[in-house]
This record gives C-alpha cells, sequence and structure tokens, in this order.
DNA sequence: TATTTGAGATAGTTTTTTATTATTCTATAG
DNA sequence: CTATAGAATAATAAAAAACTATCTCAAATA
C-alpha cells in the first residue's frame, strides 16, 4: 500500500472537475502537483486512471472509476475516524472509565454521577472499584481515567484535587458501654478486640493511628469488607476504625453500629480525584474532575 | 482530516509492541521519528493516546485504544482499496469494457468472447455497438476500453491492430439475373437501384467505390441496419453492398440473397481492435486485444 | 545513596518528498 | 496559421520526515 490521503483527494478533485489545471485551483495548488500525484497512483496500481485529452482536460478509464468510487469511500471513512477521535476528545458524549476505593464508592458514587449526569446526561460511566494499589496500576496502564481514592502513598506521578477529609470514627455495637459518649479516645480501647479494614494503605494507616498511644491493637477479625466489618462490630464482636460514616448505621442483618469520633488530634484521610500528571484528557473527564471538587465543596450536595 | 497512513502504520506498530523503540527496530527507522508521528496524531485529536512510562514503554489511554481499532480498520480498508486496483490492474478476472461496429458484433463478437472466455472464464465483458462516431467517442472518453472497428477515418490518437480485410461485395435477390455470375462489375450495376447502409463513414466508403467508375448509384432506400437492407435486397427491391458475410443467405422473413465479389481490384476495408495510443491498460484487456490478433490469424477460428 | 540502565523527548542536521515556477508540447478553436 | 487550452517536464525551492546525538527521568542495581 503506496499512496497518500493526498493523492487521493487530488485525484477525486480531478474527476469531479474533468480537468487537472481546474481542479488546481480549486486546491489552490499548483497544476503539476496534482499531475505528479496522478501519475504516482498510476504507477502504483500498474493502471492509467486518466485519458489525457490535449487542451480539453481529461475524462476516466474504467479503472480510474473503479478508483474514484473506492478512493471516495476510503476517504469517507478517514474522515469518520478523524470525527470520532476529535469527537471522542471534545464532545461532552461518551464513556469516562472511573476507579472509585471500594469502601468509597456505594457512598459517593451513585450520587456524584447522577449529579454529574443532569448536567451532561451523555455521558456514561465504566465503574472500576478496587484498592488503592490496583486503581494506581488502573491509572498507569490506562484502564480507567480518573479516580476517587484515598491521598495515601500516590505516586508523585498523578495529578490530585482534594475533594474531603476524613476523619477516624470508631465503631462500636450500638449496646456498647463505651457508646454513650461523645467522644472517644483511643486508649480506651486497649483492651478491646479490634475488627480490621485490611486493605493495602489503608491497613497502614490504621494501625499508625495507635502507635502514639504506644500500643498495639488486638485483632481478633480482618476483613477486605467494610459492611463485613460493620456486622462483625454490631454483633459485638469488637470496635474498628474506618474513616466512613453510611448514612445509616443498620447493617445487613438488621444489627446496628455507633460512629463516634476521636477525642484527640488525628491525622484525617484525604480524599482526591485523582489523574496521570500532565496528560490531556477528553474534555468530558476534565469536567468531571471539576465537576468532583464542586460537589464537594458544595455541602449541601454531600449527603454525608 | 490531517494524519497520514504512516502515522496509523507507526501508530499501530507502538500500541502492539508497547513500547516506541521497539517498534522503531520492528519498523527499521528511528525513535524519533515515532515519537513525532504518534505527538502529531495526539495533537490533531486533541487528546493523549499514550501514557508515556518512564523506562517501561507506553500504554494507551482509552482514546489510544479507541484509535487502535479504528486505525487498524482504516488501514485494512486501503490495503483493500489498493488489492483491489492491483487486481483492477493485473487479474484476469474484472471486466472488459468492449466495443464493436453494429454490423460486425453479430457475426464475431459471439465466437470470439466464447473462445477467450475458455482461456480466460473469470473475464465478462460489457459489450457496446455503435458507429465508427460512437466508438470512437467512447474509446477517447474511456466508457470502452476497446473497439472493434473498421479502420476508416479514425483519428491517429487510436492504437489499431490490424484484424481481417475485408472486400465489398454486392448483395442480391437469389431471382436476380446477376446472381449467376461469379463476380459482378459494378458497371453491371449502372442501372439497379441500390439500398444504402446508412452508418457514418461506411457511407462515404460505399458510394467511394464507385468514384472511380464516372457514375452515382441510384438510392432507392437507407437504413442503418445490415439486416434490413438484405431483406430489401431479397425482396427484390435492389442491390446492396457491404463487406459483411453472413453465415446464412436466408433473411429473417425466410427470402433469401447470394453475395458476390466485385470482378475490378476494390479497397477492401480493415477492420481493427482500437485503443487509446500509449495507454497502459488492465492486463485483461491487452491480452484480449492480442487474442483478438490470434483469433483472426487462424482461419479455422472464423466462421465465415 | 549513588550508579547504571532503559526508554522516551528534544535539538540540530541531513535527506527525501512535495510543491512551485517556468517552459514545452500538442491538439483544438478561431 | 496563429492563438489558446491544458497536460507534461525540468529545474529549483520549500517543506516534511528521518537521522544522529544528546538529554531526561525513573527504575533497577549496587
Amino acid at each position: 500500500m503506496n499512496f497518500t490521503f493526498k493523492q487521493l483527494r487530488y485525484f477525486i478533485a480531478v474527476a469531479e472537475c474533468g480537468n487537472v489545471t481546474a481542479a488546481s485551483q480549486q486546491l489552490f495548488i499548483s497544476q503539476p502537483a496534482i499531475s505528479n500525484a496522478i501519475i504516482q497512483l498510476e504507477e502504483s496500481f500498474g493502471v492509467q486512471l486518466l485519458i489525457r485529452h490535449h487542451a480539453k482536460g481529461v475524462s476516466l478509464t474504467s479503472a480510474g472509476k473503479e478508483f474514484l468510487g473506492q478512493a471516495a469511500s476510503l476517504l469517507a471513512h478517514a474522515d469518520d475516524v478523524d470525527g470520532s477521535m476529535k469527537q471522542h476528545s471534545t464532545s461532552l458524549s461518551g464513556t469516562i472509565n472511573l476507579g472509585c476505593f471500594v469502601t468509597l464508592a456505594p457512598l459517593y458514587i451513585p450520587s456524584i454521577i447522577k449529579r454529574f449526569n443532569e448536567h451532561y446526561p451523555e455521558v456514561d460511566f465504566n465503574l472500576h472499584e478496587g484498592d488503592q494499589q490496583q486503581l494506581s496500576d488502573a491509572l498507569t496502564n490506562g484502564r480507567i481515567e480518573a479516580a476517587i481514592i484515598y491521598d495515601l502513598n500516590l505516586e508523585d506521578n498523578f495529578d490530585t484535587e482534594v475533594l474531603s477529609l476524613l476523619p477516624p470514627r470508631v465503631m462500636l455495637a450500638s449496646d456498647h458501654p463505651l457508646a454513650k459518649k461523645k467522644r472517644i479516645d483511643l486508649v480506651e480501647l486497649r483492651d478491646e478486640p479490634m475488627i480490621l479494614i485490611d486493605l493495602p494503605h489503608s491497613r497502614e494507616y490504621f494501625k499508625s493511628l495507635f502507635h502514639k498511644h504506644k500500643f498495639e491493637p488486638t485483632i481478633r477479625h480482618k476483613t477486605k469488607s467494610f459492611e463485613l466489618a460493620r456486622s462483625l462490630v454490631a454483633n459485638g464482636r469488637g470496635y474498628s476504625i474506618s474513616n466512613l460514616s453510611p448514612q445509616t448505621n443498620i447493617c445487613y442483618d438488621g444489627s446496628e453500629v455507633v460512629s463516634r469520633e476521636l477525642s484527640e488530634e488525628t491525622s484525617a484521610l484525604t480524599i482526591v480525584v485523582a489523574k496521570i500528571s500532565e496528560i490531556k484528557l477528553p474534555k468530558r473527564v476534565e469536567i468531571f474532575i471539576d465537576y468532583c471538587k464542586e460537589y464537594f465543596d458544595d455541602p449541601s450536595k454531600i449527603k454525608h
């Protein structure tokens, strides 16, 4: 395959004008440029495309007629591809591949994409939940374009926008003696068993909260599931620590937890929306990232 | 639309290799050439296609994945066009647009294309009958690629190959007194009415036969149809002159003619196969033209 | 922590391709 | 028989593409 889009365009113009000179004027180009292009096409195919009439333009051979149709269709195809790619980059329709930290997802994603779709109804979302590592990998290799994620040990080749700060909270069974207190001091939990939400990075974060108190929590259960941890807590298996505050304290089995702030200053977790640094993303993704900030900036929009 | 086939090929190679340097080696080209091509694509679409990992190749963004498919399909389309044009030019299948002088057509065309198709069964024929002028125009503007035609006043921008020489013959009703003679002298027809086969160029040719005898034939009927002229002759309306000798002397209405040579030396008509000069035609047409010569060279092949 | 290595980007140069201008050539029109 | 229209050719100029060499950055290694 040895021809160029330019040659196709030149040939089509000639076929339509019936005349190389007229085509050259229509294309704002010199006549020999077109003559050459067509000679090259003819040489590459090994067949003559035009019959040259002296002083009376040109006409198409049967091969030329054949080629005219095919060239036009090929150019149309190329224009489609071009249009579709430009569409992909600029339009506010299409798909956003969005990642979200698994435990955050049910809390924020439904509301945020619902509200975003009120503004931009043509945008679809392809959702990917995962832990920090999975999301970071997915961003890095392009499976997702943006992720709502904790700002925990993120590599520095991500651009992040802070969405919200979530202080850690203690979850207790609703009938736990400490449940009556407004705030809880970590030291009060020294002899209680803990249910650890055991996800990469967050696990280290939870443990780090105890460092300043110089004790290690006694871990009775580990789980990757926030909801399972909560149910275990509600059923009196221990306390847990999490930065999430769902709207309901009722677990799937009907049991109930309470969520209490810590009395000491503790490092809150930062939720960010992340993308790869210095990457030019489709417009809908950029708009979505801006929208996330806006969404979290306006307390009325957030359900918790 | 602002990209080139080369850029598509480079991009696809990178996508397949996952690595610009590897792609450059696969394509026997330098690495910056590819880097640039991809940057241009990205700029033209306004969206990033690759995520560059330092020291670990690249991966595709979602836009890149989208584009990969479209680029591959577009290149495949282009290859199809290329293949089909090369096919058109070299293959022994496809269509030949063949012209033939209207009165010659029923005599030669069926046999010649039948025999040609025994050698090259994949070739189709698109047949165009016409008079000298129509065929010459059709050749000139590419509607037909070759024509079997008389070499009468042909413009000199045609290449012709002589196929056969046809001396003029007198057609007489089978019961005409002169029908008993083997050869007829034109002078003997001075007082007979003539039926003129009235086609451009041939009309002048027939009349010219009488010039050396210094008389003008008395024309009773003119027709463009050989068969009508023959029927008129058979029904006693006069004689006619033609260079054709069909295999049968029986007319459509059952009446009969005889066909007699002229006793004097007269200029025979030359049947040629003509094409436009110095034009590169599809192979099947060139082969067909050669085959026509071969066909007429071998007397056993010709039915009359 | 420093060093080496892998792989993409950048800069400057060279080569190749494409286009331009000027000219030539040929058939047609007046 | 000259003038014109329109395609081809040649020489040159401009533009694009490719190359070489170098730089940068992160990852792997020591």
